[in-house]
DNA sequence: CTTGAAGCTATAGTTGCTAGAGACATTAAG
DNA sequence: CTTAATGTCTCTAGCAACTATAGCTTCAAG
C-alpha cells in the first residue's frame, strides 16, 4: 500500500491533485491507515494512471468520468468510448487549425517590426486595426480554451 | 456616444465582458448618462477593438495590459512590444507542437478501435496503459492551458 | 402611459487545479 | 527515547477569463 505522496510520485500527479480527484469523485475514497492517512493499492494506481494519461491527451475531466465508467462495463459496446475519443480528436484538430492561423499572423507581426519607436510599431498597429490583418482569425464561437 | 450594448455589438464583445474589462482596469471607467448608463466614444471603441484582437491572437490579459500601456507611449522603443509578441509566438509554437503530437496519438487510438466491446477497446486500453503509446506525450511542466 | 428590452450592481459559478494555514502522523538521526 | 524534519490531514481561498443569476432601474417604441 502506498501513501498519497508515493502514489503521486509514481503516477506523476501532484498530491493535492489526487485529493482533488477524490473530492470530485473521479477516484473512490481511499482506505485510511490507523493515523487517518490515505492508502492506495494497485487498482487506484491504475485508475490514476488512466486519468493522467487521458488528461495528457487533453480530455476534460467530464470526458474522463465517462470513459472511466465505460471501462467499468467491459461487456458493453465500445461505440461510446470511440465517440468520446473522436470528439476529442475533432477538438484537437480544430484547435490546431486555429493555432496555425495565429502563428502565421504573429509571425507576420514580428517580422514587420522594424525595431523603431512605438509610433511606427507594426505589432501595436496591427493589434489596433484588424483590417491590417491577412487572415480573419476572429471566432465568435470557438474558444481558444485548453 | 454608444451604449454598452451597441459597443459590444460593434466590437464583437459581450456586454458583461466589457464591464469586466472595466472592473479589472483594462478599460477606463466609462462616462455615464444622466440615468447612470455607460457611454462610449471612439477612443473606447478602439481600445476595446485592440483588446479583442489581441485576445483573438491568444495574448493574456496581462500581456494586453502591457501592450496597451506601451501603445500609450508612442515615442518609446518598440522593443518591449516586439518581445511580448515574440513570446506569444513562441507560446503558440509550443502549443502547436504539443497538439500535433496529441492528434497523432488520438488518431492512432480511434483508428485501432474495431468497434467491438469495451473489453477489446483500444481507446480504453491505450488510456489505461501508457506503454501502448507510440509517442511520449507526457509533459510535467508544459501546461495544455489556453 | 405602458410594456418590454436593455441597463445597473453585486454575487456566485465555471475548469482544473494550486497555495496557504494550522494541526496531526510518521520516520530517521542522535 | 526524544527530537526534528518531513509528510499528511482538513479547510479555505485563489488563479484566468469570463459567464450567469437575481433583483432592481432606465429607456425607447407604440
Amino acid at each position: 500500500m502506498l501513501t498519497i505522496g508515493k502514489l503521486g510520485e509514481a503516477a506523476g500527479v501532484k498530491v493535492p491533485t489526487i485529493r482533488y480527484y477524490e473530492q470530485i469523485g473521479l477516484l473512490p475514497e481511499a482506505e485510511r491507515s490507523a493515523g487517518n492517512q490515505r492508502l492506495y493499492g494497485r487498482k487506484a494506481m491504475e485508475r490514476l494512471a488512466f486519468i493522467r494519461h487521458a488528461r495528457d491527451l487533453g480530455f476534460t475531466l467530464e470526458a474522463i468520468r465517462d470513459l472511466l465508467s465505460l471501462s467499468d462495463r467491459p461487456d458493453q459496446s465500445c461505440a461510446a468510448a470511440d465517440a468520446i475519443a473522436r470528439a476529442q480528436l475533432a477538438e484537437v484538430e480544430s484547435r490546431l487549425a486555429r493555432l496555425t492561423a495565429l502563428k502565421a499572423e504573429l509571425e507576420r507581426m514580428v517580422v514587420q517590426c522594424a525595431g523603431g519607436k512605438i509610433a511606427d510599431c507594426r505589432v501595436i498597429e496591427v493589434l489596433g486595426d484588424h483590417s491590417l490583418c491577412a487572415t480573419d482569425h476572429r471566432h465568435p464561437e470557438t474558444e481558444l480554451a485548453q
